[in-house]
DNA sequence: AATGAATGAGTATTCATTCAT
DNA sequence: AATGAATGAATACTCATTCAT
C-alpha cells in the first residue's frame, strides 16, 4: 500500500529495463543489430527470453529505445556543459564542445557506430530511422547556439557543417579504428575555427 | 566452341554478372542486406537463385563485389578528372572536385547509401570491413594529392578531414533527404578551402 | 472470521468463478480455445492472471468447466420443461421440448457453438472428450423419456436420431449464420414428428 | 526439352504434394489442427520442413487444401453416384446415396472429424470458414437433386434436413465412438425416408 | 486471496546454400 | 551453364504456469 512499495517496484522494473538496454547497446554495436539474437541479449542481461517482452514489445521497439537511451545522455550532458559555460567566452566554449565530443567518441564508440548505422538504413527500419532524425536535429541545434553565440553570419549552415564534419570522423575513427589520429584531427578543428572566427 | 562463342559467353557473363551487381546494389541499398535475399536479388536480375552461385559463392562476396564496384566508379571518376585538369591552377582543381563529388552524390544516392552503410557497420562482417579499408584509403590518397597541389602542410590530414566532411555531409543527405541544403552547402565548403588556402 | 464472512466469501468466490466462466465461453466461443489466452480471460473477468489459477487448476480445466456449465444450462431448462409438463399429453410436450430447443439454439449461440465445437474436436483433449460424452448421454436420456411417453417402439435410437438431427441444425445454424431458415425447419420438424407418431 | 520431363516434375510435385496433404489429414484428424507441428507433418510426408513452404505458403493455407482435397472425393463420389443410378427409381437412388454417405462415414472419420471441426469454428479460421462453407453449399445441392427426384414439395428444406441429421449423426458417431449404432440408424433412416415418400 | 514479473519450452516461418537433372 | 526443389539451422515471439511479495 505505501507508496515505497510502488516506487520500488518501479526502480526495479527501471534498472531490469536499463539491464536490457545496456545489454542491447553493447551486442548491437558490436555484433550489429541482425547478427544479435533476443537470446544473447537475454542472456547478457541474465534474464529470460521471455522477460524481454515484458519489457519490450518487439526487437525493433527495443533498439529504439537503445538509441534513444544514447542519445539522452549525449544531448544532455551538451545541455549541461553549455550551461556551465555561459559566462566564459564564446571561443572557450566551441573547445570545450568540440572536446566534449570527441570524449565521447572515443567513449561511446560503440553507440555512435549503432546510431550512424541507423541513420544511413533509411527504409530497412523506418520506425527508427525516425528516432534517429529527431535525435540529430537536437545535436544540431545545440551546435547551432554555439554558432550564433560565436557571431556566425549562418549558424544553421555552420552547425550543419561542424556536424557533418564530427559524423565524417566517427565514420573514419571506426574504419581505421585505434590507428585513427583521432586526437590531431581534433587539435585541427579546434584550430580553424577558433583562428578567425 | 568457336573462339567467338567462348569470348560471347564471356561477355554475358560479365554483362549477367554486372546484372546480378547492379540489382543487388539497388536492393542492398533500397532495403539493407539483411532484408534482400538471394531469391529478390534472382527476381531482379532476371536469373534463377542457383545462377547467383555460379558467379558468386556467397551473399557476402556479392555484397564485397558490389561495394568494390560502388568505389571504383567514385575512385575512377576522381583519376579522370584529376588527370584532365593537372594544368589547371589547384584552386580550380580543388573547387571542381568538390563539384563532381557534390554531383555524384546526388545522381548515385544509392551506391553512397549503401557504401557509408557498409562503412559503418563494417565490424559485423569482417570482410567487407577490409574492403572498406583499401578502398577508403584509395579515396584519401586521390584528395591528399589534392591537397598537396595546393602546397598545404599536412595534405594527409587534410585529406582526412575533407573525406570527413563530405561523408558526414551524404550522411545528412540521406537523413534529411530533398529537404537538405546540398547546394549552399558546397558553395561554404569551397569558399572556406579557396578562401586563403 | 465469522460466517458471515465466510459465506459472503464464498459467495464472491462463486461469483468471481462465474465472471471467469462466463468470460471464458464468451472468448472460446468467439475466437476459438486455442486463440484465446489466459491473458485475455484475466482481462474480460476482470482480474489478475494469477489469479485465475486460484480457481482453474489449468486452462485445460476451465475449459471443462465451461463445458459442463453450458450443457448443465441446456439440461436444466430441459428438466424444468418436462416437470412442468407431465401432466400435457405427450405430442404438446414433443412439440414445446422442440420449440424451447430452438429458442435456446437463437439465443444462446455461442453456447452451442463452444459446446458443438468441443464435442467435435473432442479427441484432441482427452478429459473434455470425457465430459462432453457424459452429459451428452444424459441430453439424450431426457430425449428418450419423451419418446417413451409417445410410446416410441424404440425411443433410445429415435432419442438420438432426434438428437443428431438438433445437432446437425445447430452447425448449418452456425455455418449459414442468419440467412438460416431455422424457423421452418422447426415447424417441419414438429409436423414429421407428431403427425403419425 | 521433351513435354515428357515437365510433367514428370508436375507428376513428382503433384505426388509429393499429395504426400503432405495425405499426412496432413491424418495428423490434422488424429491430434487436430493446434496439435499438429509443422516438423510432424513433414516427418511424416518424409520431407523437410523448409520444403513444405514450397508447396504451401502457410499452415492455413494448408489445412485449407486438405478439406478442399478431401470434400472434393466426397462430391465427386456422390456425383458418379447419381450419375450412374439416373435410370433407378428414386427410392433406390435415396437408399444407396445413404448407404455411401454411412460407408465414408466410417471411412473418412478423420476428414469428417476435421472439416466439422472447422466448419464450427468460424472466427478462428475465417479462410477455412469459407471454404467449408463452399462445399458444404455443394453436398446440401446434391441432396436437393434427390429429393426433386423423390417428388418431395420441398426439396431444399429436406436437403437441409437431411443434411443436418448426417452430420449430427457424424458427431454422435465421433463421440461415442465404436459403441455407437451406427449401422440400425441407417437403417432407421432409409425406413423412414422410403416408407411413404 | 491477489498480483504480475519471470520463465522457457514450443512453433511457424525464412533463407542461404547445395545438388540432381 | 542453368535451374529450382530440397534442406535444416536459425530466430522472433507466444503463452500457460509458477511463485515471491
Amino acid at each position: 500500500m505505501s507508496p515505497r512499495t510502488k516506487a520500488q517496484l518501479e526502480m526495479l522494473k527501471g534498472s531490469r529495463k536499463n539491464q536490457i538496454l545496456l545489454a542491447s547497446l553493447s551486442l548491437f554495436s558490436e555484433k550489429g543489430y541482425y547478427h544479435t539474437s533476443m537470446k544473447e541479449i537475454a542472456d547478457k542481461a541474465k534474464l529470460s527470453k521471455g522477460s524481454l517482452y515484458t519489457y519490450f514489445d518487439s526487437k525493433e521497439q527495443l533498439l529504439n529505445e537503445v538509441v534513444v537511451m544514447g542519445f539522452k545522455e549525449a544531448t544532455n550532458a551538451g545541455d549541461d556543459l553549455l550551461m556551465q559555460m555561459k559566462e566564459l567566452p564564446p571561443k572557450e566554449i566551441f573547445k570545450s564542445l568540440v572536446q566534449a565530443y570527441f570524449l565521447m567518441l572515443k567513449e561511446q564508440k560503440e553507440l555512435w557506430r549503432l546510431t550512424l548505422s541507423l541513420a544511413v538504413q533509411v527504409s530497412a527500419i523506418p520506425s527508427v530511422h525516425n528516432t534517429v532524425m529527431s535525435i540529430y536535429n537536437r545535436l544540431i541545434e545545440q551546435l547551432e547556439r554555439v554558432f550564433t553565440l560565436l557571431g556566425s553570419d549562418n549558424p544553421k549552415k555552420e552547425a550543419l557543417l561542424l556536424g557533418a564534419l564530427t559524423d565524417g570522423i566517427s565514420i573514419q575513427f571506426m574504419i581505421f579504428g585505434d590507428r585513427y589520429p583521432l586526437e590531431e584531427l581534433q587539435e585541427m578543428i579546434i584550430t580553424k575555427y577558433t583562428k578567425n572566427a
